[in-house]
DNA sequence: AAGACGGGGAA
DNA sequence: TTCCCAGTCTT
């Protein structure tokens, strides 16, 4: 590709994004750690789920500081319905080592960047170029699929490897004078025009620089192997009240699935009795069984999927609870981090 | 290289 | 259902 070609595929990016670009709450700041916010919840994440959680977490967490210190539980419940909650974890243990090991200054290079908590290759080099103007390439999905369709890249995306390719090319297409501006333009092209189904190359600023288009095949590209293949495990789940009308919670461990989420007590439903399994595990008696068919439903992971059935009993409490579990009141639950199959069932309570 | 890690929207 | 989303971490 020869410069002069470079530089027109560049400016026509560049030019469209200036008239056409959405406004969204992380473009009217260049403070990097608000944009380093940003780019952390968009991590797999659509943009209009993200806008409120954004908005929400920066009114609660304005500065560095103020994240830093903040209370793991108070984190989750901000980060609650969002998702992937390692996230939160990782960007709070991030800012505070900013905090403490660069004087609150976000690092502007790549190499001391990389090194911090939850932020990976995307996510340093959207930093430095959207809050720095730094030069560098950040390379997600929508920019694997649009210079897959521009340059007609064959490579397998599902494979690690193949991120390397696609830097290659930002470093080589880049526009250095706005590096900020040209990362989100093809970023705000894969989500508007260079859609994984259906493109609208029609309204495409570069479709002249598309070879994709030319030879007639965007809708094969990118090429993608990995298919997704997802276990099923039943559970039962155990809504337990008491005479005091408090319900029995737990808090999930602090590694894996939901880490530090809250629940209700719930028992894998394998061949034997899950009602014994409580009652020991929980240190708890049932003594009535108020709903046994309080709710059923599916909670669909990216990896494995829970097939949940939750009984409403009644139960006294036995010596003393497991750590980690404790009887609260619905007003109390409501303020504990859960994850969103838990809520629903918060739901039905009332 | 492959799997874990949430949840929702769109086809 | 299946795919994919402004990916990262662990093994």
């Amino acid at each position: 590709m020869n410069y002069q070609y470079k530089k027109e595929f560049r400016h026509h990016l560049v030019d469209w994004f200036n008239r056409e670009k959405r406004d969204l709450p992380w473009r009217r700041t260049s403070d990097p750690y608000k944009i380093w916010v940003s780019e952390v919840m968009l991590q797999q994440t659509r943009v209009d789920t993200v806008i409120p959680y954004y908005n929400r977490f920066l009114e609660k967490y304005p500065t560095m500081q103020s994240l830093a210190y903040a209370p793991q539980e108070e984190l989750l419940k901000m980060w609650e319905g969002l998702g992937y909650y390692s996230r939160a974890r990782n960007l709070q243990a991030g800012v505070k080592e900013v905090v403490e090991k660069y004087n609150a200054v976000v690092p502007d290079n790549r190499h001391d960047l990389s090194k911090l908590k939850g932020i990976g290759p995307y996510t340093a080099g959207a930093i430095l170029s959207i809050a720095y103007n730094k030069p560098e390439h950040a390379v997600d999905g929508n920019v694997m699929r649009v210079l897959s369709r521009v340059l007609h890249i064959e490579d397998d995306i599902a494979l690690p490897k193949t991120r390397k390719v696609f830097e290659e090319a930002v470093d080589m297409l880049i526009d250095e004078e706005h590096p900020g501006d040209f990362n989100q333009a093809i970023m705000d092209l894969g989500a508007m025009i260079c859609t994984p189904t259906s493109p609208k190359c029609l309204l495409c600023p570069v479709r002249d620089y598309c070879i994709a288009f030319h030879e007639g095949d965007t809708e094969q590209l990118p090429l993608k192997s990995k298919k997704t293949k997802t276990k099923k495990v039943k559970y039962e789940v155990y809504v337990a009240v008491d005479e005091q009308g408090n319900y029995l919670l737990e808090k999930r461990p602090s590694e894996g699935l939901l880490a530090n989420m809250w629940q209700f007590p719930m028992i894998e439903l394998t061949k034997d009795v899950a009602k014994d399994t409580f009652e020991k595990q929980y240190n708890v008696h049932i003594k009535k069984y108020v709903n046994k068919d309080l709710l059923k439903f599916k909670h669909i992971f990216s990896h494995l999927t829970w097939e949940m059935e939750c009984i409403l009993v009644q139960v006294k409490q036995l010596e003393h609870l497991p750590d980690n579990v404790h009887f609260y009141s619905i007003e109390k639950i409501k303020e504990l981090p859960m994850p969103v199959m838990m809520l629903k069932i918060l739901n039905v309570l009332n």
